[in-house]
RNA sequence: CGGGGUAUAGCGCAGUCUGGUAGCGCGCUUCGUUCGGGACGAAGAGGUCGCAGGUUCGAAUCCUGCUACCCCGACCA
């Protein structure tokens, strides 16, 4: 391809829009350009590189023995209820209203559909495993996109979903999955860290998410320093610090004057102990009833584990309103005892003796609070978020935070879809069982954007071999010297013919803007044709993540090339 | 939705405080000189100053309302 018969806005400056490096390169680089908040158009060497992104996810998938459909994106309103997902889901699908007045929405997911397909097509033990995928674009009403790609309204992500006959079979299924997304996130040059998760909205019991380590990433992850336990920071436990008895246990409960001390720190450091200490009491509204929930003062709540415990469809920190009402005293003055809401503690409060807390009254806390004696507690459950420091638990060694970009993320639904849309099947017995199901998806878009966020330079975007819009960039210096364009349109076609996508820099503008163009493209090879060393019988050689160039004879270029290509 | 910020030419910005009819750099067009790491000169094209009201002889600038975009939180591939 000629440089001249394409379009390659380049921008010479960051956009303002752009936050983060692999943002401000899509969009400097002319890969990509916004429409509105989280829609984009990909330009043609953006979806050059999608594309190969696509295949080889598609490649791995089908080796996996997966087997690709596609699914409509237009999805009736009814088997978003029959799931018994549309309650939650409505908030984040576009829902359309056709001529019929019937509800469809835009698909954010494909559990329903693929669940309703096999419902009516598998019907024997015989016919599974069997793994289906697409890769298709969906749409999801973010509360708020962000980042370009990283999370848009509508992205293109390959869904597989697996079904089984049985749990163990279902394991041999995720695990072909997991596997897969291993090499593929390794083919296109990822350096991705598995980790376990929280299911969220999907449902099942079990499930890993492939994050790209980035200080941008949108998760947090805490991974064990010594082992190789890493989690996701909603799911991450820790090994928990038995509860102290700070003081005698049997000492009777004290009102103490705390004026004006309403944080931890505040509290902590008028009464002259850690603030470990005391006992946080956090106010929370459930489908609008009151909880209140306990942790250690030197904590912070896992909301994700709040709630699964809870099992609301929504709940919130109450607002300072609300907590005055609860507690009947200005907020920084809960506490758990004399409370009439559900209260539910940390594990890691269990046994706690000689603690203080807020004592619902404003300015005062309690000592010598002995949380079994004095308040009723109606579960210990591990509700604290892990965080540095902590004791990993597997092994026990320190736990380490960092972030990531979720690229993928693999579940086991056991029989969550199965049951709701009927999908069974005679097994060797002729027995009637449900079927079991996993399901397995890829943001192909993220996954693209990722790479760039994990391989840059301040001069531009180092793509992989295996992605890069075009692998070699021939760099004609002087385009109206006969020579030069011969030999570059000759080397052009030689290397089309063996696969290597080929772009030729036949601009007429000056050597430096070219060089800066291809160091922000981020092609992987550059051969620059220049009239010096052609004189010579050379031509330039550089590789995008190698420091130096080297000269090579012009008879030897072709083989060089297809060489660096297959290493 | 809550909190913060921004909106002036394709991109990056100044001008707004103190009202007087819009400017700089890059990019774009034409010509000339240059030509291996974002050249130089000359001549051009391009803007309802986010939108709608209001104040004023006069508004990018002051007032009111709205919208879009970006950042922090809940949602997630």
């Amino acid at each position: 391809m000629k440089w001249t018969n394409t379009v390659v806005p380049t921008l010479r400056d960051n956009p303002q829009e752009a936050e983060i490096p692999s943002h401000q390169l899509m969009l400097r680089a002319g890969l990509l350009r916004k429409l509105a908040g989280g829609l984009y158009t990909f330009m043609p060497l953006g979806f050059k590189a999608l594309r190969k992104v696509e295949q080889i996810v598609r490649e791995e998938m089908d080796a996996a023995g997966a087997l690709e459909v596609l699914m409509p994106a237009l999805q009736p309103k009814e088997i978003w209820e029959q799931s018994g997902r549309y309650e939650k889901m409505s908030k984040a699908m576009y829902s359309v209203i056709d001529r019929q007045g019937r509800e469809m929405e835009l698909g954010p997911t494909h559990e329903e559909v693929i669940t309703d397909l096999v419902s009516r097509e598998i019907s024997s033990y015989k016919q599974m495993p069997v793994t289906f995928y697409q890769i298709q674009t969906k749409f999801r009403d973010e509360i708020r996109p962000r980042f370009g790609l990283m999370r848009a309204k509508e992205f293109i992500m390959k869904d597989a979903y697996s079904f089984d006959a049985s749990w163990d079979e279902a394991d041999s299924s995720y695990q072909k999955m997991y596997d897969a997304y291993i090499r593929i996130f390794e083919r296109c040059g990822l350096v991705v860290k598995p980790v376990e998760a929280d299911a969220g909205d999907m449902g099942g019991n079990w499930s890993h998410e492939f994050m790209v380590l980035a200080d941008s990433g949108e998760d947090g992850i805490v991974e064990c320093s010594a082992c190789s336990y890493a989690a996701n920071s909603e799911r991450a436990t820790f090994k928990y610090v038995e509860a102290k008895q700070y003081d005698d246990a049997e000492k009777n409960l004290e009102e103490v004057h705390t004026p004006a001390a309403k944080t931890i720190k505040e509290v902590a450091e008028f009464l002259k102990c850690e603030e470990r200490r005391l006992i946080k009491t956090l106010i929370y509204t459930a489908d609008d009833k009151p909880v209140a929930v306990l942790l250690p003062g030197d904590r912070e709540i896992n909301e994700t584990k709040l709630g699964h415990l809870l099992d609301a469809n929504e709940f919130k920190l109450a607002d300072d309103a609300s907590v005055e009402t609860v507690t009947g005293a200005a907020v920084g003055f809960a506490g758990p005892i004399g409370l009439d809401v559900p209260i539910y503690a940390d594990v890691s409060l269990k046994g706690v003796a000689g603690a203080y807390t807020g004592a619902n009254k404003t300015d005062y806390h309690y000592s010598n609070v002995n949380l079994e004696r004095d308040a009723n507690v109606e579960k210990y459950e591990d509700l604290c978020l892990a965080t540095s420091g902590d004791s990993c638990p597997e092994c026990g060694a320190a736990l380490n935070e960092c972030r990531g970009i979720e690229v993928g993320h693999v579940f086991k639904l056991g029989d969550k879809y199965c049951k709701s849309f009927n999908a069974k099947f005679l097994d060797q017995n002729g027995k009637e069982q449900v079927i079991t199901m996993g399901c397995y998806g890829i943001g192909v878009t993220r996954t693209l954007q990722a790479i760039i966020e994990q391989s840059h330079d301040e001069n531009g975007i180092i793509w992989p071999m295996s992605v890069a819009p075009y692998v070699v960039d021939i760099v004609v210096v002087n385009p109206k010297h006969e020579e030069s364009m011969t030999l570059a349109l000759q080397l052009e076609k030689q290397l089309e013919a063996d696969g290597i996508d080929t772009i030729v820099d036949d601009r007429k503008d000056r050597a430096g803007v070219k060089f800066k163009d291809a160091d922000l493209l981020g092609f992987p090879i550059r051969v620059v044709i220049g009239q010096r060393s052609l004189d010579n019988g050379n031509v330039e050689l550089k590789i995008r993540n190698q420091e130096d160039s080297k000269l090579i004879e012009v008879d030897k270029i072709l083989l060089k090339l297809k060489e660096i290509y297959r290493s």
